[in-house]
Order: C-alpha cells, then structure tokens, then sequence
DNA sequence: AGGAAGATCTACT
DNA sequence: GTAGATCTTCCTA
C-alpha cells in the first residue's frame, strides 16, 4: 500500500468558512500534490509502531477501517497516514513527502515561508502546508470532501531505505520514495 | 497535576 | 551534523 500511494495525488479542499478565517477569502480552496515519499507501519509486532499498542486512544485508528485517515502529533507535529491492513491487523502508511501542485501561494502562507525546496518535503511540513489536523481524523480518503487522494501518474522506479527518525527499527526496508 | 515520550523542524555551525 | 523548541497524548501518583 505504502508503494501503491507513491504518485498518487492528495487533495485538501478548505471550504469558504474556514478560508475566510485563514486567508480573509470566501470561496472553497483546493490544495493539492503528488505523493513522493511514504512509510509502512504495522501493528503490534512493529517496534516503531508505539501509537498501534496499548489502547492509546489515536492508534486505536489503526486497528480501524482501511482507507481512513490516523492523524496524530509528534514533536509538535501533526502527522498523517492512511489506515492499510488486511482483515484483523493493524497498519498504517505514513506520508512523508509530496511535490505541490496546486494552491501553492497558500501553502506558503501556511507554512509561512517563501522556500518552494522545503515547502512539502517532510511529514510535519505536509499537513502544516495544507492545514492538516487531527480534526480530519477517521475520514475516508476515497470521498471527495475535505482531504482525499485520487490517481495521479504512474511512477517509473520507486527506491527504498530504512524509515527515518525512529528509535527502533524492524531489520527492513519500509521507506519507499520517486525522484519527479 | 505533573512529567515523559515521540514516526519532527529549524537554525545554527 | 546537532541542539533546542515544540505540543499533544498517555502514564503515574
């Protein structure tokens, strides 16, 4: 699932009420961009899947439904992933990076920076540029509302290394990435 | 009520 | 390359 979202697109639509409150604009606004950068996470037999075990009330999510968002913060960070799992398991894939497509002038606003290297290229950089928070918790991605992901293109060759930043590791590669 | 952890980011060298 | 800021959730008392 983690390599399949590779090159797909993800879509925030900030509908009127809260664009006037952000940006003093009253229409819907629709940002969006190509996923670049994911990471596998599985339940309870995964080290650096914390949030999957003990009842926490977030990684609850991620025994859920596939195709839902679980949305949860870290270091100050909000950090989106997409529930994946067959039947029974736990799992999720954490996106990490995409390359802006749409609405870019406001994401900068968001993230309150001119820089387009840096704008969307990390996990807590995504949701901050698209007003991603844990009120988009539990939603199905596959609906087109306030955040859903739809086709996009095909990559040509996806690379794979170690998930970053955490602590304890499985002896696998769960990071998967596209040069566009 | 208080503290620790954490799948991060920024700014600095 | 790394120190320090950051903030929500969960654990303990």
């Amino acid at each position: 699932m983690a390599k399949e979202l590779l090159g797909k697109v993800l879509v925030r639509r900030i509908r009127k009420e809260l664009a006037e409150e952000l940006f003093g604009i009253k229409k819907d606004l629709i940002l969006a961009g190509i996923i670049t950068e994911t990471e596998a996470y599985f339940g309870e037999d995964d080290p650096a899947s914390v949030l999957a075990t003990r009842g926490r009330k977030f990684g609850r999510l991620m025994h859920e439904e596939p195709g839902i968002t679980f949305i949860y913060m870290v270091h100050a960070n909000w950090l989106l992933n997409i529930v994946a799992h067959p039947a029974g398991e736990a799992g999720a894939v954490l996106i990490r990076s995409i390359k802006p497509i749409s609405g870019v002038a406001y994401m900068k606003r968001l993230r309150g920076t001119n820089n387009d290297k840096n704008l969307t290229n990390g996990p807590g950089k995504l949701t901050k540029a698209l007003y991603i928070t844990k009120e988009l918790n539990g939603i199905p991605v596959y609906r087109k509302d306030r955040l859903w992901i739809c086709d996009g293109p095909a990559p040509e060759r996806i690379y794979t290394s170690r998930r970053i930043g955490v602590r304890r590791d499985l002896n696998r590669d769960l990071r998967f990435y596209i040069l566009i």
